[in-house]
DNA sequence: ATCGATGATCGACGATAGTCGATGGAGAGG
DNA sequence: CCTCTCCATCGACTATCGTCGATCATCGAT
């Protein structure tokens, strides 16, 4: 391994930490893990039947779990059907990457 | 891949949720990065100094980062020194892991 | 025994986060 | 047009978090 002497920048561990931060909470660790095995799209209704918790709380989720493009959605009809963006699944951070210096990933491109 | 398609336990989801809340905070990210880069053990004013945050603060983000095994300490006259524990830095799940439903790993013992 | 240095702990404060119930808005069907 | 369904948004409440200053505990040295 070669690790950089320098300290991280602040930028640098504020991108990192909100990675971190999408999935610091069960139950957006829930709705991902449901959202990657269902073979199709899932309606936030799915999602509260699914976890224990309210409908208002499983969209406020999925609004974090969509600013950091975790999730994507999709409108058709009354239904949003949600579905996970793979690229961000692979692109995940881990904690080597923060010690080795490399450069906090961007949210990937909505498609 | 074979994903499974139970949806993941409340527990589980509680266990990766901590190790990813461990690392949602900038200034623990600083310091997990400062302690992988330095090759010697690091005391609490070094890292105070570092980064621009008060002694306490800096104590406080230890004492978190050692609950979940990441950092281990060892007191020499009364100096206390950090260091970064390479095991739970290995094993720090990817989001791939939940996806996969992986069991979420266990804190690595303290040596 | 006293003092100084180091770092943990305490108490407080403001900010943020997770949850809920209620309301609002868009689309489909009658 | 009316209504029903699905979901986002709003407002409120509570809990937790990050930070700080102050105090306390420990150890080494004088």
């Amino acid at each position: 391994m070669d690790i950089p002497e320098q300290l991280l920048s602040r930028g640098t561990a504020v991108e990192y930490a909100g990675w971190f931060k999408a999935l610091s909470d069960p139950t957006r660790i829930q709705i991902v893990s449901m959202l990657a095995r269902r073979r199709q799209p899932v309606t936030v209704g799915d999602i509260v039947a699914a976890c224990g918790v309210g409908q208002s709380t499983v969209s406020h989720h999925l609004k974090i779990l969509g600013e950091v493009r975790f999730v994507l959605v999709e409108r058709r009809g009354t239904s949003h059907l949600y579905r996970i963006n793979e690229a961000c699944v692979t692109c995940f951070p881990s904690a080597a990457d923060v010690v080795m210096g490399n450069p906090a990933p961007a949210p990937p491109p909505c498609d």
